[in-house]
RNA sequence: GGGUAGGUGGUCGAGUGGUUAAUGGCACCAGACUGUAAAUCUGGCGACGAGAGUCUACGUUGGUUCGAAUCCAACCCUGCCCA
């Protein structure tokens, strides 16, 4: 049976190996490497899938845990499905839930079937399993859902790592045997392992036997040091299939973004530029830019001299703290808006720049310019 | 004019003899944020000083007391009520 999903290489970076690709999904075209918005409860807070489509984010992340709370996987199927419900005509991603493991730490309780939750909204008891995972997701009909797994805190020993990634690939194994409907998503693996190498590599060649049509790296970027970052990432990445799609959860700033690439990564999400957006931050060519600092009260020009969002078309950085200092909610959405336009147009810049062998300069310039240290 | 309630740090407002440079909220100033319990959270916020610390502060002036934002007196000002 022909996967939802396939990917098709383009061209690899001579000076790097970073891959740039196209993902066939049945709700189009994904040209990678690819940043993907977080749309947690099936909206990118404080963007509408028009402004998201004019930022040229080609496909969207949301999230099981919060959508199977409320409104509840049944009504959206009702629905007609997540991309009718939210208008979002693009490739969707939905995560398992497995972050919510991790993120909801104190309120939930593991074991070998799954995880009981306390749910965050009201304190009552929520369970989900692989078996629950995959038949939420597939309600949800994304065209890339995720298996249920655990991402481990930063930082847990040994043992408990091992345990965790083996569990993990069980609760694999038990999503690819409850995932029905093949052709309409594709399952992806997610490799754990936390910090050490040698589970990184079982749990690869584990996930890879189970032959699923893309694979994620989970449990990194949970707050180690960039060094360990990088060191794992850079382990880990090589050992996946060429044919399929890799794809890092949870990444996040510029940098990794660019070491991301580097490192063979075609795809990667993130909440971090909506979120800084809502505290008052900008990312930009130059660093980042907290415009709610006192410093720009007076600053008539734009965020990023060199980027053509909307906002930045349009709106001072005066007037946007302004606005995020009175708590207009207009702050916000311009903010929301002019960062995210700043992650797929790094983005487009690295494809350009694989195609043309230069991704490595590209770093460097980027970091000299940007204000980052290279470790 | 009489009565009454009150005047506290940028602001609102606790405190009603000592552990009070003075609770809280807001405002302000910073920081954090990476598969979203996040339009959230943390810290700072009288002056000088790197710091220990020193000084200046609760309407004004005087007084009581070892010690006062807190008690007393006079005065100034504000709200409300009565003339």
């Amino acid at each position: 049976m022909k996967s939802a999903v396939t990917y098709e290489l383009l061209h690899k970076d001579k000076t790097t190996g970073a891959r740039r690709g196209v993902i066939h999904t049945p709700n189009g075209d994904i040209q990678t490497p690819v940043f993907m918005p977080v749309g947690t409860q099936a909206t990118v807070k404080a963007m509408t899938p028009e402004e998201l489509k004019e930022a040229n984010a080609q496909i969207i992340l949301s999230n099981t845990y919060h959508l199977f709370l409320r409104p509840g996987h049944n009504l959206v199927k009702e629905a007609g499905g997540l991309h009718k419900f939210m208008n979002w005509d693009r490739p969707i991603l939905t995560d398992s839930g497995g972050f919510q493991v991790f993120s909801l730490g104190a309120l939930r309780k593991i074991k070998e079937d799954g995880v009981e939750f306390r749910s965050h909204l009201d304190g009552s008891k929520k369970y989900l399993n692989p078996e629950i995972a995959m038949e939420v997701q597939e309600a949800l009909g994304a065209d890339i859902i995720m298996a249920f797994d655990e991402c481990c805190p930063y930082p847990s020993t040994y043992e408990y790592t091992k345990n965790s990634m083996e569990r993990t690939t069980r609760w694999a194994k038990r999503c690819k045997d409850a995932h029905k409907s093949i052709e309409k998503n594709a399952l992806f693996g997610i490799v754990q392992g936390g910090f050490f190498k040698d589970l990184r590599k079982k749990s690869a060649e584990d996930l890879i036997a189970l032959d699923f049509p893309g694979y994620a790296i989970g449990g990194i970027s949970v707050g180690e040091p960039k060094k360990e970052f990088l060191d794992i990432l850079n382990y880990t990445a090589p050992l996946l299939p060429e044919n399929k799609p890799r794809y890092l959860m949870g990444v996040g700033t510029p940098d990794y973004l660019i070491e991301s690439a580097i490192a063979g990564i075609d795809m990667c999400d993130c909440v971090l530029p909506t979120r800084i957006a809502r505290h008052g931050t900008a990312m930009t060519s130059r660093g980042k830019v907290v415009v709610r600092n006192a410093t720009y009260e007076r600053d008539f020009t734009p965020l990023d001299p060199e980027c053509d969002c909307y906002t930045c078309r349009n709106y001072t950085r005066a007037y946007i703290r302004h606005l995020i200092n009175t708590k207009e909610i207009l702050g916000v959405r311009l903010l929301s808006i002019h960062n995210v336009n700043f992650l797929t147009k790094l983005m487009d810049r690295v494809k350009i720049e694989i195609e043309n062998d230069n991704l490595a300069n590209f770093r460097d310039e980027f970091y000299q310019k940007y204000g980052y240290e290279k470790v």
